[in-house]
This record gives C-alpha cells, structure tokens and sequence, in this order.
DNA sequence: TTGGGTCAAGGAGTC
DNA sequence: GACTCCTTGACCCAA
C-alpha cells in the first residue's frame, strides 16, 4: 500500500504550522507565544482535516516553534507549548497521522566551520525535542547532507562524526539524496554507517542519478527502514518546466507517479508529496478532496 | 489592503 | 567578487 502526504500548510482550510517572525521582533514574548499557538492550532486543524479525508503523513513546517534553537529566543518554550504538543501527538496517533520536519539548506553538519555544525546540531536537537513532545517513534526528521566541500571522503567523515553521539536525533533522522551533490547510494552508505534510514527523492534522483534507475534507487533506501521498524519513507515531486531544474511544479505528472508505482513493485511506502498545490496534488493520485 | 523587497542561517553555480 | 537560487514561504514596509 502507498500512502500520501503533503508538507507545511493545507491550502483548502486553510491552516498552516509555519508562521514565523524576523528575527528583530523575537524579544517580544507575547508576539513570539501567539505565533506559537497559532503554529499548533494549525497543526491541530491539519491533523483533524488529514484523518477526515484519508491522507495519513503530513510533514510540519520548520518554523513550527520559531527560532527555538536561536540563543534570542525569549522564554522556555518546552515548558510553554508542551502541553500543546502532547495533545497533538495524542490526537495524531488517535487519528493514525505521521508527522515529519524537514529543516533546510542551512543546516550543516558536515559542514568545515566549528560553529556552523554547532548551530546545526542545535537545530536538529530542536526537532527531536519536538518529536520527543509528540511522542510518536514513527516521526521522521529529513535531512540532506550539504555541501561537499570540494571533498566528499572528508565531508562525510565529519558528517558521521558530528551526528554519531546525537542519539536523540538520530532515533529520527532520515537521509534524503539532493539534486547536484548526494546521490541515493551514497547517502544510504552514509545513513547506514549511523544505523539512520534514507529517502530517495524522486526528482533529485532523475537530475543526479548516480548511474541508477528510480528502482535501483528504492532496492537501496526502502530496506534501510527494517531496523526502525518504520514503514519506508520518499519524496515524490514533478519539475516545474517553466524553472530551472529541481523546482517544484504545482501538482504531480501522472508520468513521475507511474514511475513511483512502478518502481516500487508493490512495496510499501509512504509518500511525501512536494508540490506547490500541497493537498490540491493529491487528487490525481486518488485523493478526493 | 496590496505589491514588492527582504528575511538567521550555507553552499554551489554562474557571470 | 557579486549575484542568484535552493526549503517553504512569510514578514513587513511603503504606497
């Protein structure tokens, strides 16, 4: 079975989980808390809609709690939202959803520069913090490797070597291949050495393949998910033909999520939708909104 | 109220 | 060396 799933916001309700704010405005806690509430009243809401029509994955945004990892930001937030995350894992396990981050391209591990890891870290321990709240083993925290830094040998060491003591992320962290740098083999070498999951991504496969097919690419990633004992996570997404490549288009081509069906032989998944359309994109594939 | 410039952060590619 | 693009847009000021 495949099951679907869109990322950050639901255009129909509409709701969203990433409000957030510029930096300068963080000193004001009240401002910084409302946001907050609305971030997980939104969560609340997408859970409740997702349950109703039958989409079981949704990925939060990462500014869920924003800026939770800055050194400004200006009150316990673990103390403050907890209770509110609580009750949202309750009611995602209660309605059967799976929830997933994704924080973006600043996020360095393997990165040379000593305090762009350290800020690295200190953000993904912000999302398994989140997850630890939620409570639910089967959240996924996604994450592209980075730069190579002219170096891949030396950057994956660094990359092994920062995330290795991180147990309470790597208890969620899943690899995901990019477009340009880090193919699907190599990041399941590199999750396999932490004992992590990976994700292949569908249209970063098609623009740096690494000389396999999109089946070749599942054999490798959708095994790597036993010894979570979690269903097998990937990313499904169409170009966008009037950008540049690896730009997400508004829905899925049919063509791509053939080419999904097919290559996982009637394997289990569950399938992160990236498309412009967030839910919209969903319909195609059979979703009835 | 709307349009458009800007926004914490890193890195790679283009010119 | 400056600029642009990327996650995923949202904020925020000027008009």
């Amino acid at each position: 079975m495949i099951r679907l799933g869109y990322p950050t916001q639901n255009l129909t309700i509409p709701a969203g989980t990433n409000r957030t704010l510029r930096l300068a405005n963080l000193h004001d806690a009240d401002r910084v808390r409302a946001l907050i509430r609305e971030n997980l009243a939104g969560l609340d809401t997408v859970i409740r809609w997702n349950a109703e029509y039958g989409v079981p994955l949704f990925r939060m945004g990462q500014a869920l709690i924003p800026f939770a990892s800055h050194p400004g930001f200006p009150y316990d937030w673990e103390a403050e939202h907890g209770d509110e995350l609580r009750r949202a894992g309750e009611l995602a396990r209660e309605l059967g959803i799976r929830l997933s981050m994704h924080p973006g391209q600043y996020i360095q591990p393997g990165s040379p520069k000593p305090e762009v890891t350290g800020r690295s870290l200190a953000e993904l321990r912000y999302v398994a913090r989140i997850f630890d709240l939620i409570g639910s083993p089967d959240s996924v925290l996604v994450l592209h490797m980075g730069g190579a830094h002219e170096d891949k040998p030396a950057t994956t060491a660094r990359f092994i070597e920062a995330m290795r003591p991180e147990e309470g992320v790597l208890k969620y962290l899943a690899l995901e291949n990019d477009e340009r740098t880090w193919t699907v083999a190599e990041v399941v070498e590199v999750a396999g050495s932490l004992g992590i999951p990976a994700i292949a991504d569908t249209l970063h496969h098609d623009l740096n393949p690494g000389g396999l097919t999109l089946e070749g690419a599942f054999d490798l990633s959708l095994p790597t998910w036993q010894d979570r004992g979690a269903r097998p996570k990937l990313h499904l997404s169409s170009q966008n033909p009037e950008k540049q490549p690896g730009a997400h288009a508004y829905s899925v081509d049919l063509v791509d999520w053939r080419a999904l069906v097919d290559a996982l032989r009637g394997r289990e998944a569950d399938v992160m939708v990236e498309a412009k359309g967030k839910e919209h994109a969903l319909v195609p594939l059979g979703i009835k909104l």
